[in-house]
DNA sequence: GCGCATTATAAACGTAGGTATAGTTGTTCT
DNA sequence: AGAACAACTATACCTACGTTTATAATGCGC
């Protein structure tokens, strides 16, 4: 059994790094408790595994988080779960670790999107500055995501029309050109635009327009030579 | 001395992927003919070195290429190489290849940015395919590059009040308020808006803004919570 | 000194954008 | 049936934007 869920929580005062967990994939059992009591030490929070799978079936929670990964396990290898993740779009950042590797796995692991390829025997400190780098990385994504996700979220609450309308304002188009597109009135334009600019937040043009780039929404635009 | 400016151009027939270049970096001379042979029968212009320090010295001609690199040169290594090249900001993308290569190494290069690292002997169409890769990212950047390089020249003929009220407009102020800010009239700032509009070349102001965040333009701007 | 670009402004006018108020029609959920 | 909402339009009014024409001071290069 994986000794999941010992996240080091005796008391309130945790580290700065706090609430990042670091998972660990790892067959032999005493390499993964050093590796977990290793993270431990630092503060992170440590949740590990004996195979692929029995990651793939917990559930895992959504915080920063990274994943040391052991290239040889039984079942699916450190390289066919990267391949793996990728699949299934779960975007942790992947630090493998390995005793018998070749320069083919770690170029494979790295063109695959891997922070960091080490070779046993590794310095304790080379899989903490790899850790801090991976987290540091998810960190990044996930606020990206985010941003993402709140605009996207922001713009279901736009009526089919209103969205239509947002389309074209993005483009560049007068209102009355987007009243003649759509087959509207121009005053109805206005109205929708109005109701844009205010669920969407945007306190300006400007902020409407960055938006629309955020959310890659783009239409024929044959302008900029 | 190098077999260089032996680009294939016998006629005026080449290949569609023409006037690419594959520098080629390489001490042994055998290797570096046959790697010269290599990419020439598939229609690719080749120029060869036999260590790094000779291709600095040259002149590097400003077109879509990619550096095949041996890891272990005399004078600078390869990896060194690549970090000398970054410092002096040619983006090439490389390709390594090495005899003697170990994990550490082809890990280091890859975080480097390689595009690949291969190890002798690898297929031919391996290599190949590693270059087509490379070249196709170099032709990539160089066409976002030349964007921003054509807003920039752009921008640079706006005198340097038509530049603050340029970068005002994009925090997305009104006429009025940028007049407040710059200690102008709102007509002056019309005026150098209308300037700004025409020798940008910008249609509308969506295009400006769209312009303005190619260009990185940022100013103290507290808004989208 | 002359020409030129830059910076700056004014008056005047026209167009575009935005809001408030009010109303019609149609759908959907309860 | 009635409430709620989406889509759509109209009148009226105000603000913001943009251009044209004209004027003028400053500074730079030849």
């Amino acid at each position: 059994m994986s000794e999941r869920s010992n996240s080091q929580r005796e008391g309130s005062k945790v580290e700065a790094s706090a609430n990042a967990i670091v998972f660990v994939v790892e067959d032999d059992l005493s390499m993964r408790r050093s590796l977990t009591n290793l993270f431990q030490s630092v503060g992170l929070d440590v949740v590990a595994f004996g195979s692929a799978r029995e990651m793939l079936q917990s559930t895992l929670p959504d915080v920063v988080s990274c994943l040391v990964l052991d290239v040889r396990l039984p079942g699916l290898s450190g390289l066919e779960f990267q391949t793996e993740l990728a699949r299934l779009n779960i975007h942790i950042p992947i630090i493998f670790i390995t005793g018998h590797g070749d320069i083919l796995m770690s170029v494979r692991a790295m063109k695959g999107g891997a922070v960091d390829f080490l070779t046993k025997p590794f310095r304790d400190q080379e899989l903490l500055d790899a850790a801090v780098a991976a987290t540091e990385r998810d960190r990044k994504r996930r606020e990206d995501e985010q941003t993402i996700a709140k605009l996207n979220s922001l713009f279901e609450t736009l009526s089919p029309r209103e969205q239509a309308v947002m389309k074209l304002v993005a483009t560049g188009l007068m209102n009355k050109q987007i009243a003649a597109e759509l087959g509207l009135a121009e005053i109805t334009v206005k109205i929708y635009r109005g109701h844009v600019m205010k669920k969407m937040r945007a306190r300006s043009l400007a902020d409407l327009i960055r938006m629309t780039e955020t959310l890659g929404i783009r239409t024929n635009r044959p302008e900029q030579t």
